[in-house]
DNA sequence: CCGAGATAGTTAATATGTTAAGTAAAACTA
DNA sequence: TAGTTTTACTTAACATATTAACTATCTCGG
C-alpha cells in the first residue's frame, strides 16, 4: 500500500514540524525581498512600516504596530531609527496626548515609489513558482489556520 | 459578477502580502507552543535546539544550526546559555579540531521527555482546526514554494 | 613539508523580538 | 470632581537575527 500518513500522535521530525515549515518557507520568501531592500539600506521590518503608512499616512503607533505585526517596543526603535534618517516624522495627537502619530516624509515617499516596482518584481517571481491558483490556495489555508488559532484560544473560550 | 482576483502587478495591501501572511500564521502557531515552553523556561529557539539533538545526539554546531534554521552566531549564544544551565554540553571533535560537537545532558533528556507530550497536545489542537487533509495540503504548498525559491535562485542559476 | 585556499567557529556591531515594569494622559465612577 | 482604572506608550533587561570581519584548523597541490 501507499506510504502511510504522518502520525500526529508522535512528534514529527523537527524539519517537518509546522512552525519550522512556516519559518523555512518564510525565510526563503523574505530572502528575495531582503536582497532588494538591502540595496536601499532598509530592513524587512523598516520596509513593512513604510509600506503600512503608504496610503494611510498619519497613523498612531499602536495601529502601525498591529498592522506590521510588530510589538510596540520593537516598533518604537524602528520608528526612531527611521525618524533619525528623516524617513518618518512623529507628533503627539492634539486630541489625545497619549497618542503619537507617525507619518511619512517627502523623502520616504520618494523612496517608497522607487522601491515598489522592484518589490512587485519579486512578487511576480514568486507567483511564477507556485502559479496563481496554488498561491491563492496557500493564502486561504494560512488565513484559515490563523483565524482558527486566534478564535479558539484555549479549550473553552468562545465569547466571554 | 464574483469578486475579481487580486492583481499581482500591483502591491497587495500589506496585511495580505505573502511574507505577512506567513509571519502572522506562524506567530499564531508559535504562540501556542510558547505558552507551553515558557512554563519550562525555554524559548522557542532553545526548544528547537533540544528537539534537533534528541535522537541524533552528538551533532556538530553547523549542522545543528542548519537543522534549526538558525544562523551560526545565534546558535552560539543559544547553545552557550543552555550549556550554562547544564542542558547541553560541548566538546571539540577529536578528528577535526575545528568542529565542536554539541550533545544533550541527562538533565535535558529528562526535560525533553517531560515536554514532548505537551507539545504533541498542541499539534493535536492545530490539526483539529484545519483537519488532516488541509494540513497536509498546507505542508505540501509550503514545501513546494520553498523548494521553488531555493532552486531558482535568480533568473539564471540552475547548476554551477 | 609548505603555503594558498577552504572550513568551522567566534567576535563584533546593529537591529529586532519578548516580557515585565513604569508613566503620563484619558475615561470612568462614586 | 477627587480617586480609580484604562489606554498608549516608554523603559529596561535579556534573547535572537543579520552581516561582516577575524581566527584556528584542515585540505590540497606542488
Amino acid at each position: 500500500m501507499a506510504a502511510s500518513p504522518p502520525k500526529y500522535h508522535l512528534l514529527r521530525d523537527l524539519t517537518h514540524s509546522l512552525p519550522m515549515s512556516l519559518l523555512r518557507t518564510r525565510e526563503a520568501v523574505v530572502q528575495r525581498f531582503r536582497e532588494v531592500l538591502s540595496q536601499h539600506d532598509l530592513t524587512e521590518q523598516q520596509w513593512r512600516v513604510l509600506r503600512a503608512l503608504d496610503g494611510q499616512d498619519p497613523l498612531e503607533t499602536s495601529l502601525l504596530a498591529e498592522q506590521c505585526q510588530i510589538l510596540l517596543p520593537s516598533i518604537l526603535g524602528i520608528v526612531k531609527r527611521l525618524e533619525a534618517r528623516d524617513l518618518l516624522s512623529r507628533r503627539v495627537s492634539a486630541k489625545d496626548g497619549r497618542i503619537t502619530l507617525v507619518s511619512l516624509t517627502p523623502g520616504s515617499r520618494v523612496m517608497i515609489d522607487r522601491i515598489k516596482p522592484e518589490i512587485v518584481e519579486v512578487y511576480a517571481q514568486i507567483e511564477g513558482i507556485l502559479g496563481r491558483v496554488k498561491l491563492e490556495q496557500l493564502y486561504g489555508l494560512l488565513e484559515e489556520l490563523e483565524d482558527g488559532l486566534r478564535t479558539s484560544t484555549d479549550p473553552g473560550n468562545s465569547v466571554p
